[in-house]
DNA sequence: CGCCGTCTTGAAAGTAGTCAATATATGTGG
DNA sequence: CCACATATATTGACTACTTTCAAGACGGCG
């Protein structure tokens, strides 16, 4: 592993506290590894095999019934996945493939569960790291319950602004249709809400939006701070 | 604390491994109290300052914007509620009110902190735990976004109808508005759905449901392992 | 009994999904 | 560099699903 890689993993919130020889441990029986774009990593009802950590690039976590698919997150380094699976030794909920070419490490699931025994600050750090993601899942189920699909798409203009540095403008890291099902609608009914939010100064160019009327886009969205305000810590996904 | 009582929160999953003194000392700072039917325990937006164990009755987990509110859970006993809130020091994303008559126990937040600290066997069951409730959630979520309220109903009865033991029929043990609002739908929708289930031999007498032709409500609910399947641990809900 | 809240049913409107056609990108090979 | 093939994005018409509003039915309780 490089060494700016090594440094980028210790630094996450969750094996921070570790101590330097249970990291080794951990680190020692993994693999980082590169893989192309549209990569299946994991397949829901797979076993977890594996704790994995995006390092670079871009993981979209998915799930289906029979015909229906449904986009339920989008890992940005440095983030991990599949750790509630992980840690309780469970059948995966969600499948995983790569949206970008990715270097993602895998670490063996009976270290994650050896490590969460043998290392108090490693299994307090994953405490807190579940219940972050966990509430992140709350709220996406109250954004989910609660709005329609227009008001999802005007709070995460909002959300991202912020998060992109508050340029007044949102670039789409995604495709949108794949934005569209992570926001809990089609492509169609994706661009229809871009149409609505025109009214409220919203201008799409490509992947570029403008939001020009920050007070009035506001107005339509009321974000509610129970469900638009990130955790503290980001650096996590898992299922 | 009667014994009775006691013996049933030493033997949640949460506390089971715990040594007696780290237990004793989470009791003791703590109430256990009896709330009537429609109280409020816990406000979304609150901090958390307690975890709360549910001994006795039935407390819905709600939350709402501006106008609009949802039922995203209901705790049964022997469950715990707030979890994830009080192990981050974060506000509630939830309310929570009682639906029956109820015996709550009430742990100062800050015992569990320094439990989570002090004995290594409560750290453990609370990842567990929290990781089983977190895949609740994501379960949740994917119903939410991949059926329409006509199947969440189906799967529910058919959920319910083996949680209850398998006997053909299921009893609604709350008003029919809080199990709509459970299954993400308005009272009239859930009047609705229980209509076109008829068609798959479903029968509704007040809160009595037969399933007269479980095959065909199969055929029509199509359930799907990867959200109807309980987790193996049940005793916990948290936000 | 009679009041009150819940539950059900109906009609209308709003919201979202499907299907089809067109437009816009993206990428490839000539 | 262009033409083409392919995939994504947008738009329109239609259908399906869901909510809202309103009225009536049912049921529990003083």
């Amino acid at each position: 592993m490089r060494s700016d890689s090594a440094a980028k993993i210790r630094n996450l919130d969750l094996f921070a506290g570790m101590h330097d020889d249970a990291f080794d441990t951990l680190v020692h029986g993994s693999f980082l590894q590169r893989f192309p774009q549209g990569v299946t990593l994991v397949r829901e009802s797979d076993p977890a095999d594996f704790l994995y950590v995006v390092v670079d690039g871009l993981v979209e976590m998915y799930a289906g019934t029979g015909a229906r698919e449904t986009t339920l997150d989008i890992v940005a380094p440095v983030g991990v996945f599949i750790l509630a699976a992980v840690l309780n030794d469970e059948i995966c909920l969600q499948s995983a493939r790569t949206l970008e070419p990715s270097n993602i490490l895998m670490i063996p699931a009976a270290r994650i569960r050896q490590a969460m025994q043998s290392d108090a600050a490693f299994a307090r750090a994953t405490v807190i790291e579940l219940a972050a993601s966990y509430r992140r899942t709350i709220k996406d189920l109250k954004d989910q319950k609660l709005r329609t699909g227009a008001e999802r798409l005007a709070n995460w203009l909002l959300r991202t602004e912020t998060e992109q540095g508050g340029q007044g403008s949102v670039e789409i890291r995604v495709e949108k249709r794949i934005l569209a099902s992570r926001l809990g609608m089609t492509p169609e009914n994706l661009s229809r809400a871009f149409s609505a939010l025109k009214a409220y100064g919203v201008k799409v160019r490509g992947s570029r939006i403008s939001i020009l009327d920050p007070a009035s886009l506001t107005g339509f969205a009321k974000p509610n701070t129970l469900i638009d305000t990130p955790e503290k810590k980001t650096a996590l996904r898992s299922n």
